[in-house]
DNA sequence: AATGAATGAGGATTCATTCAT
DNA sequence: AATGAATGAATCCTCATTCAT
């Protein structure tokens, strides 16, 4: 909850940023999530920040610099709670169940991209372009944050409440689910009426049986 | 098996096709794959091509033309075995078990996109940009294949071997489970050793226990 | 005589070129002639010469490479003479005196600079920032040119025409003369009335009492 | 001797200019030496000065204006020695023959340019483009030195130690001879090992003789 | 069917210059 | 005096597309 509304965080709070660098930025971040970074113009994009076009290489170098200083940081703000210091601490005390543990995970990162959509649709869209982000991808989300999820797994496969599957499977289930369900929430379908709560629920009962440990005779 | 090698099908085996044509077919289709279609050009596909920059605006009146032309047939192959006539007949028949049909499917569509790789990740990357494939995309998956699957899963559903939720969210849980596989497969992680039948079996057996019906009491 | 008129050698005889490029090449030498490459825009060139801006750049990959095609071509004509192979069987027989070669090879050189001016400002102007221009004339005249003239010396030291200095003062002295000439004539003061045979005459004896032999006793 | 070292000279030693101008005028003569005019943008003079680019526009009007405050002193102080007031009478007593003169000229001129190179590459390479300069150039040199040149030559010829030419070609091959030995020793081959002291002693001696009187019978 | 020269609008980026602080 | 953010015209160059051959 606390670290939703990236655009306001790294735009509108960051006091280190000029006011039309921030108009840059909304008007960079719409335009990317709209029509790619490949098809959007620089001068499209000073137009719809009401700057000059020099304006907005005076604060990045290039259009790929201006690309990467919006990617980057939202990268970092997606894989955070992954990445916390006390991850693990936090774990044993406060989610003694499986099912909590996930419930709270998919709530907090489904709200921080609900409040993100664009954020996510340029990640999403620009990684398979991008060397640079995918160095970051691989070396942040594909290590550092696999880490901490291995470290989880075996914890909720040795109490018995996880199937003992190679991690990286139990990962890349649980993680299908996931964004299955937020692809098609805010990406394919975002005009239909969804019933967030239920399908969030159905989404973790579906992971949980999915993953549940093979009944013993 | 037998509708493997789109490229070739749509490509190679195309008589109405002239043997430039063929070439700038893969051509744009490598490219395509590889940057992007806003950041390919069209004189670069001529170059790999090996014909003139004319020739192709000779057979596709527009860029967009020609993407729509590699991704249309690729889309429609895609769903194919979703909308054959007799799926219903032939499904009845031929597989009793949810599990034989589910193993059948991801089987047949993996190796489809195995054979494919290139064309699906244009078919991905693109959908999001261009209206036309969406509209395509929308018409034909979400509603002609969702006919299909909705029937299917109603027959499983009657009989038994599927849990009780509503046909859409079973669609998406197994093809959430599904494409998330393929996408690491193929996408993310294409250069690690992979176990296929392995994985699809993982894969197939966290699908059928994550949509097992409730034990009743 | 033969080789004057070099822009029209490489415009206009030139048959490997499209009437377009020719417009192009002449516009470009009248501009850089005129403002320096520097300060001469695509754009312009392309206006003076009457076609699109793009066309300029199906023929030459960059600004750059459109200076090197005219500048190249010059520098190679404008040492022809002196790398011709039978320069010094041609010598013996036709020269016999060092004042009869001297004024054949100024009034050579000098009626060819004379048909080149705009192109002889482009050469002089560029050399000095460009390091690809500055590696062709020292390849070329520092060397090439160099050891033809030294031999010439030679010859002329030994039968007692030419004064016992190192051949590089000789060349540096006569060159001076010669280029001091040019210099003012076509490039600082054209606009004065010249009597060329008598400021070529005088040169010439300028340059034969400098470098006369001592008087032995 | 006394009037070497022009950039300490309009930098250093001159207390009209801040600290900061002083930067920029360094910064400028070594970009403009280097790269041209044209072709320095006054970013990057900032960037090399270490200063804001408004300062330099808060000094200099325009980026010609730069150039001119650089370029303009330079070519006084290069006059100079030509153009004081006493010259004749000097030269009467100082200087009983031709060869006394010369040589002293040589080594004054030679010695100032020597520790202004920079500054005079700017001079000769920015002439032939910039108007105003070719007018200063005109009526600096072409005038007033050509008129003091014209009463020292016409008194060297009255007494017997110069050659009766016309004064405009005595100046031009004398001239030629000294410009074409500072432009081959700083600019062309400055790489070179050079005997200064000979050097100019051999371009003495041939002035001298391609002037000398032409002997009577 | 195929070419490739030609186009001119539009691309990202740099420029000299201004101005509020 | 000095700053540096802001400008928008101009820079070189690329683009998709056309058309005569």
């Amino acid at each position: 909850m606390s670290d939703n509304h990236m655009i306001d965080e790294i735009i509108d709070k960051n006091e280190n940023l000029t006011e039309k660098q921030k108009l840059i930025l909304e008007a960079a971040i719409e335009s990317f999530a709209e029509k790619g970074y490949a098809a959007t113009s620089t001068s499209e994009i000073a137009k719809k920040a009401g700057v000059a076009e020099g304006t907005i290489f005076r604060h990045y170098k290039t259009k790929k610099d201006l690309l990467l200083s919006i990617v980057a940081p939202m990268m970092a703000k997606l894989i955070a709670p992954f990445v916390i210091k006390d991850l693990n601490k936090v774990l044993n005390q406060d989610f003694e169940s499986l099912e909590d543990f996930l419930r709270a995970m998919i709530h907090n990162r489904a709200e921080f991209l609900n409040a993100n959509i664009p954020l996510f649709k340029i990640v999403l869209q620009e990684i398979p372009f991008q060397p640079e982000l995918q160095k970051q991808f691989k070396e942040h989300i594909a290590i550092k944050v696999y880490e901490r999820m291995e470290a989880i797994i075996k914890h909720y496969q040795e109490n018995g409440q996880l199937i003992d599957l190679p991690p990286y499977q139990v990962v890349r289930m649980t993680a299908s689910s996931i964004f299955g369900f937020l692809i098609g929430r805010y990406l394919l379908f975002p005009e239909l009426d969804w019933d967030d709560e239920q399908e969030i629920e159905a989404t973790i009962q579906f992971i949980l049986h999915g993953l549940a440990p093979k009944e013993k005779a």
